[in-house]
DNA sequence: GCATATTCTTAATCTATGTTAAGAAATTTT
DNA sequence: AAAATTTCTTAACATAGATTAAGAATATGC
């Protein structure tokens, strides 16, 4: 999306960390300050809350080539109420928050990148929330397979249906209805 | 937020424009593509979806002092599912997205701005997820309130109860049960 | 490759929220 | 300020989706 030249490029490459994060193991846990977004580079991480009777809640997929985050406690400063964990032996890129800021200042089509970056994410963001308000569960899961067709078959389907907001066992009434 | 010259205020006057909207008129509807971003001077505006049985779903209040748009149809230009209309009789600044590009260009401080308006607005709409996700209607309801205090005395209960996806008997029963 | 753990399915039962309807209250228009 | 419209409330009944439980299928770890 953004043409670098190599100067610019040694200055990113500086300032973003490789890693590399197995199976089920966090990026990130519930109760600490943000201070990275990562951009997946192989394989799958989540976003998810637990909720006081122990549920998780999907907020995001992160496939390849997409960030992941958590924006609230980035912005705010807050801790966090996200979890961020692999779903498959991943390989991502840690940028941390200051060094984002740093690479505005030195780069300002960056800044323009990742405003256009948050705009999209907010786009989708509202969306996924007008979906809530106005289709029904099936409607979302239909909606969810022609959005996420990747992902159908490479994450179990309990974490399809803790992204569209049901349980398992309804999803799989569900689709066993479709014959 | 960001602190202005004399000449950048100019520039601003001069790429945007004050309109009166009445309460139940529109600054956009569904199926155009939208092209302007609007900023609330007085009174509050909404944008909402209307489902295929006539039902209407409300995405954002935009009360004095915020941003409202269609960000989906603004980025993607592409026809919009959204209406955006008065709640109270409202005054609000007009940008259009050709203009916002060319301030950006020229006072590249409020490409940041803009940036982490963006990013404001995606965390508090990652939250609403959460929340659609993890909490009953009830503890949405009272989340609203803490949330939105002034608007619950100025805005009909039945738009609350669209923001929050119930319907206005549910809300009413809500109500009712804590004395 | 076997044992264990996780995920998926099915079915019976339950519940939060929706629907319908009708009157009361509030607001807007004339 | 009366009439008309919109919003709010209440209550009986309906339903989408949750819960519980148990077995079957898959996947994972050793």
């Amino acid at each position: 999306m953004v043409p670098l030249t190599k100067e610019e490029e040694d200055i990113i490459r500086e300032l973003v960390k490789e890693k590399d994060v197995p199976r089920k193991k966090f990026m990130h846990q519930a109760g600490e300050v943000a201070s990275y977004s990562a951009f997946v580079v192989e394989g799958c991480l989540r976003s998810y809350t637990v909720d006081r009777d122990g549920f998780e809640h999907i907020l995001q997929f992160a496939p390849e080539n997409w960030w992941i985050s958590d924006m609230y406690s980035l912005v705010k400063n807050q801790p966090s109420e996200l979890n961020i964990d692999a779903l498959l032996d991943s390989k991502i890129l840690l940028l941390s928050r200051s060094c984002q800021v740093s690479i505005y200042d030195r780069i300002p089509k960056l800044e323009r990148y990742f405003r256009i970056l948050t705009e999209n994410a907010l786009a989708a963001s509202n969306q996924r929330t007008i979906n809530y308000l106005s289709l029904t569960a099936k409607m979302r899961y239909e909606k969810f397979c022609t959005l996420y067709p990747t992902l159908i078959n490479t994450i179990p389907q309990k974490s399809i249906a803790s992204y569209i907001g049901i349980t398992p066992e309804f999803l799989s009434k569900l689709r066993a209805e479709r014959n």
